[in-house]
DNA sequence: TTGTATGCAAACATTTTGCAGCGTG
DNA sequence: CACGCTGCAAAATGTTTGCATACAA
């Protein structure tokens, strides 16, 4: 819950930290402990899961669903962006955010909500996934609102 | 994967989609799945989640993540609608949707994927915890995006 | 030494699957 | 009779927790 404080970057911290900076896709827990075990061969699944909790509570990190009900994934990219997500490879790219701020202001005034903040995802086709045809995989139809 | 198509309705299916149709909130299977055992008690949690991605797949449903890591929830509005969810007590309110087709063409041409449709979500505290000045509930702060 | 971090394994929660039985066309 | 729907229980996932040990200040 501490926001911006100071970590103690223990080795594993580090690690964790290092591969979510290098990863340019957006990777599970499952997949960031893959990685890091690389790395810090003898770390356990419970510290990557505490170590990205902890960052995410840092600011360090962003934790996103991708709309399907599946794990969640981490992003070391924390300024305020949206994603797109290929229906196909479920493969998730960066968006530089488009501006909802006066649309925020609006639903507001209409919800009687105090709006800290939104979430957008994109879904459709990446190039790769509309050239080989590939239609949606798995049970992605109709699933995935939010 | 059928889209509309008429779906058999059996008893247990008839009360699920009733009870979905009565929700004004956006139940979990699990809160699905103990209201429909009022009406019909003998009914098992596998029926409930299968008749929910039916209903889904059917076009009859929605399935939302509303952005913690935790259960699945349904929708029986199945228009373009966005949500509004509240930090404090997680309650999700339907909101009419703004628009955001225009973006959607210029997300479409500046990232080559070909948009199908996107999923917004406001966060925000809604008016009865502003009143009780009740911040965010459990390990909600930093988590959620999308 | 005192508190925090780690690793392991077990617990948990949610959802899916296998399978036998039932009901209906 | 054939087939799909149901209920139960077990499996599969993804994530969290309890606890003893290992570190570090």
């Amino acid at each position: 819950m501490n926001d911006q404080t100071d970590l103690r970057l223990t080795p594993q911290r580090m690690a964790v930290l290092a591969v979510l900076a290098a990863a340019r896709d957006h990777p599970t827990a499952a997949e960031v402990h893959e990685r890091v075990r690389t790395v810090s061969p003898g770390i356990g699944s419970a510290t990557v899961y505490r170590t990205l909790a902890l960052l995410v509570s840092a600011g360090r990190a962003l934790e996103l669903n991708l709309g399907d009900g599946t794990a969640a994934r981490y992003d070391a990219n924390t300024s305020r962006h949206d994603h797109v997500v290929c229906d196909g490879c479920r493969r998730a790219v960066d968006i530089d955010h488009p501006v909802l701020d006066g649309m925020m202001a609006q639903i507001a005034c209409r919800s009687g909500f105090a709006i800290t903040g939104y979430d957008l995802r994109f879904r459709g086709l990446c190039p790769d996934c509309q050239a080989n045809g590939s239609g949606p995989a798995r049970g992605a139809a109709g699933t995935g609102q939010q």
